[in-house]
DNA sequence: AGCACGCCGACT
DNA sequence: GTCGGCGTGCTC
């Protein structure tokens, strides 16, 4: 009796075994996707692998269907799966849909049907309550409605009269299956059978038509190395060829066929970068330190730590040649979920088809190709944001982590994972070599590579040995009470733009907030305005004149009252990136300025087409948020001017130091790439604040010796380790109840355990309408923080289980503590 | 998550 | 007496 092993999409823990029906010809394979029966429905699954019927035996269910018989993934990733499933404390189940691309998930539904006496009945005498029934009109016209519809009735009022009409026949609910498949996208190839001219004689009796297109056919195929060619290229060149390719199908000339279409997701225009013939001597020595890792495929983790031009594109690259030439696969990860980074574009250009994109701003067919391509091996190399650590390439030789300290690796909702984290897990796991590449490594990471869990290399001189740029810092303290200056433009930065603008080069305005204003403030009593669903003020956006939530997009119009007394007399206060552009046009009339942040680039193109024009030179000043320091160099600029650096130092969060550190350095970065000196000014409250000053200083060294200083004194991570246990609900005092529950429950826990810290529970800003509490663990012992996290699932607070309270468990959190 | 079961109060 | 509310527990 074969039984396999399946993780179901339902919040279990632990995989379930069901029987491998006898009667079906194959047996089951690792990453096949399947339906199975659970409880009274039917859910998606997914093979985990065979395994030995269950001891507690007899009445297992059988798998009722194979939903997708190619594998998604391959058996080699499985461990992975289960580990994160273990440390993250998700389920199995949702692991796996997180890492799979969206759309595949499957289950049962109900058709609602209406049966020939209750047509009868409705005609005869329709609802009498008075009641707005459109449903049932709607019913009665068609006949049935799908499940999607009958599953929000059942949910809602109508509920009820749905199962009185049910219990007197009228109506009956039919199961049915639901769930959007995302089909594979396909389109019309025309495959020459045989060449024309070889067939004089059939040749002679062609239309003209027909010839004409057969010519633009052979023409079309010279090129290619393939035998098929898309009808569309050939209709695109002869309007007239559709009816001709139907007549030289049915004369045998030509075939017709469907094929998967693999759209091109690399944008517009695919660019083309050359493979440079020399490398630099560190690009050589860190390739001399790499290639025989790879060689030996061996798990070893790497921190290449290069400042910003030193040429850590080109190690990835060569890496890359050397894995691929193995038979291995490649994975890049880069931070920015939506938008193209120039990474993408040098391994599409050195890999071409090899590679495979994965990010948020594919469209899901799209998404489903890409992974496909991957999971049957057609791809070798992936290139993605942070869910591509879960890319079923069978066999990683390389994993390259991008950017390593940013914070886009770290997923905050739903399964709260670290990919830079699970990228070196998985190295270990499938005997990769994992590449950390950074110009301002985490602190984490660097405290590794000290210690030496990683290897670092480092890359300290920039391409043709261009100098750094030369960082100023502008006091605003000292700035503030000066006349005829306007607030965030100091005179230096002023003339320096000025100056910039006369000499025809370009600048860039950083400022890591978007909108008008931060806020608006009652004059009258005083209070801000704020979000209806969240404890945070509203942002005002001059472009569409509204009110926004920065956190979940609630908006109203500008022209508003205050809540609180009525009063109409509101001013604005604080900056962001939308008052800087119209500031500057007031201060540098003669500018031309563009913006890039979220308001402005909606979709990639927005983005490709600001930095074209960057580009082309048609921009003499580009003002925006952290967008603008991803991954893109503009030869053309000299100076960046840092608007307000210790905007991010405010926050009550451990990492802030770090972050604002290398945020400042990866903005000065952006000067002086071309062949001319760059500048920096700086503007700061706190110019004496070491993650200013260090990086002023270019000095990564002494950042971290402060940095780990103060990480010790006071306990944070490295030196311990996090775990968060978060609440939410729609009622204050509910979920405060759940997280002092919880509170004791884990102290309780530490007593009896040994050492572990718990502090809190301590209210958060209420988001999105439901209030949240919070209770942090901290311990030395990863262990002992993972066994609390169980005694808190198993022993659940009752507090949780009603009332509509969640509980989410952030294992190394990065936000807001 | 979804679904059934079972225990309570509010009605015909 | 039943209907339907919601808390509790299970799903191979």
């Amino acid at each position: 009796m074969t039984c396999v092993e399946v993780a179901v999409a339902a919040p279990l823990a632990r995989p379930l075994t069901y029987l491998w029906p006898g009667r079906w010809p194959v047996g089951p394979r690792p990453g096949q996707r399947l339906l199975v029966p659970l409880g009274r429905r039917k859910v998606t699954g997914y093979c985990l692998g065979e395994t030995e019927e269950s001891a507690g035996g007899g009445k297992l269910k059988e798998v009722a269907e194979v939903l997708t018989n190619e594998p998604l993934f391959s058996s080699s990733l499985i461990p992975f799966l289960q580990w994160v499933a273990d440390y993250y404390h998700h389920p199995i189940g949702k692991v796996i849909e997180e890492a799979l691309p969206g759309g595949l998930t499957m289950k049962t539904g109900q058709r609602l049907v209406l049966t020939e006496k209750g047509r009868q009945h409705l005609l005869v005498s329709p609802d009498q309550d008075g009641n707005d029934f459109s449903w049932m009109q709607d019913l009665l016209v068609k006949g049935d409605l799908p499940p999607a519809a009958a599953r929000m009735l059942l949910r809602s009022e109508a509920g009820r009269k749905i199962a009185q009409l049910q219990r007197q026949g009228f109506v009956i609910l039919q199961q049915e299956l639901t769930g959007r498949q995302v089909r594979p996208r396909t389109e019309a190839v025309i495959r020459l059978l045989q060449k024309a001219d070889s067939v004089v004689s059939a040749l002679q009796s062609l239309k003209k038509s027909e010839k004409k297109t057969l010519a633009i056919l052979e023409g079309l195929l010279a090129g290619q190395c393939c035998r098929k060619v898309p009808r569309r290229l050939i209709t695109a060149e002869y309007s007239g060829a559709g009816k001709a390719l139907k007549s030289l199908a049915e004369k045998g000339f030509i075939a017709v066929e469907e094929q998967r279409v693999f759209r091109d997701p690399f944008g517009l225009e695919p660019p083309y970068y050359p493979r440079p013939q020399h490398l630099m001597e560190e690009q050589q020595v860190a390739l001399d330190a790499i290639l025989p890792c790879i060689d030996e495929k061996r798990f070893t983790p790497f921190l290449l730590h290069g400042i910003t031009g030193s040429g850590k594109t080109e190690v990835y690259l060569r890496a890359a040649e050397e894995t691929i030439s193995q038979g291995r696969g490649v994975m890049v990860l880069v931070p920015e979920i939506a938008l193209a980074t120039q990474l993408e574009g040098h391994f599409y250009s050195r890999f071409g088809d090899l590679t495979a994109l994965l990010h948020s701003g594919l469209s899901p067919g799209e998404r489903l190709d890409q992974w496909q391509r991957l999971a049957d091996g057609h791809a070798k190399v992936v290139v993605g944001a942070r869910s591509a650590v879960f890319a079923p390439l069978a066999d990683p030789g390389l994993i390259i982590v991008d950017e390593e300290h940013d914070g886009a690796y770290k997923q905050e909702e739903g399964l709260r994972y670290q990919a830079r984290d699970l990228a070196v897990l998985r190295g270990k796991m499938q005997q990769a070599v994992v590449l950390l590449g950074s110009a301002s490594p985490s602190v984490v990471s660097f405290m590794h590579a000290r210690q030496g869990k990683y290897r670092r290399l480092a890359m300290n001189r920039r391409v043709e040995d261009r100098p750094l740029p030369q960082v100023s810092i502008v006091d605003l303290k000292k700035e503030e009470g000066k006349e005829g200056g306007r607030p965030l433009f100091s005179p230096q930065l002023t003339a320096a733009l000025r100056e910039n603008l006369d000499n025809r080069e370009q600048s860039l305005l950083f400022l890591n907030r978007r909108g008008f204003a931060s806020l608006l403030i009652c004059r009258d009593c005083g209070n801000p305005v704020q979000c209806r669903n969240c404890q945070i003020s509203l942002t005002l956006h001059k472009g569409t004149n509204r009110l926004v939530c920065h956190h979940c997009g609630y908006s109203i119009n500008a022209a508003t009252i205050c809540e609180h007394c009525r009063g109409s007399n509101l001013f604005s206060v604080g900056f962001g990136t939308e008052r800087l552009e119209e500031e500057l046009s007031t201060i540098l009339p003669d500018a031309r300025i563009a913006r890039l942040d979220r308001d402005s680039v909606v979709k990639r193109r927005d983005f490709y087409a600001i930095l074209n024009k960057v580009r082309k030179h048609e921009v003499d000043i580009l003002v925006g948020t952290q967008m603008i320091t991803k991954g893109h160099h503009f030869p053309a600029v000299t100076l960046v001017g840092i608007v307000w650096a210790d905007a991010g130092l405010g926050m009550p969060d451990y990492k802030a130091g770090e972050r604002t550190f290398q945020l400042l350095s990866q903005v000065m970065g952006r000067a002086g790439r071309g062949e001319r000196k760059g500048r920096v000014i700086v503007q700061t409250y706190q110019p004496d604040h070491y993650s200013i000053r260090c990086a002023q200083q270019h000095d990564y060294g002494a950042f971290f010796e402060q940095e780990i200083q103060l990480r010790g004194a006071l306990k944070y991570p490295p030196f311990s380790r996090l775990i968060n246990v978060l609440f939410d609900g729609p009622e204050e005092k509910s979920v405060k109840l759940a997280a002092m529950e919880a509170g004791h429950l884990l102290q309780d826990f530490s007593r009896a355990n040994g050492p572990l810290q718990v502090l809190g529970p301590a209210p958060l800003l209420r988001l999105g309408g439901r209030f949240r509490w919070q209770v942090l663990l901290s311990g030395a012992s990863v262990e002992k923080l993972h066994g609390a996290c169980h005694r808190l699932l198993s022993a659940s607070p009752s507090a949780v289980r009603s009332r509509h309270i969640r509980m989410h468990i952030d294992v190394d959190p990065e936000g807001m503590l």
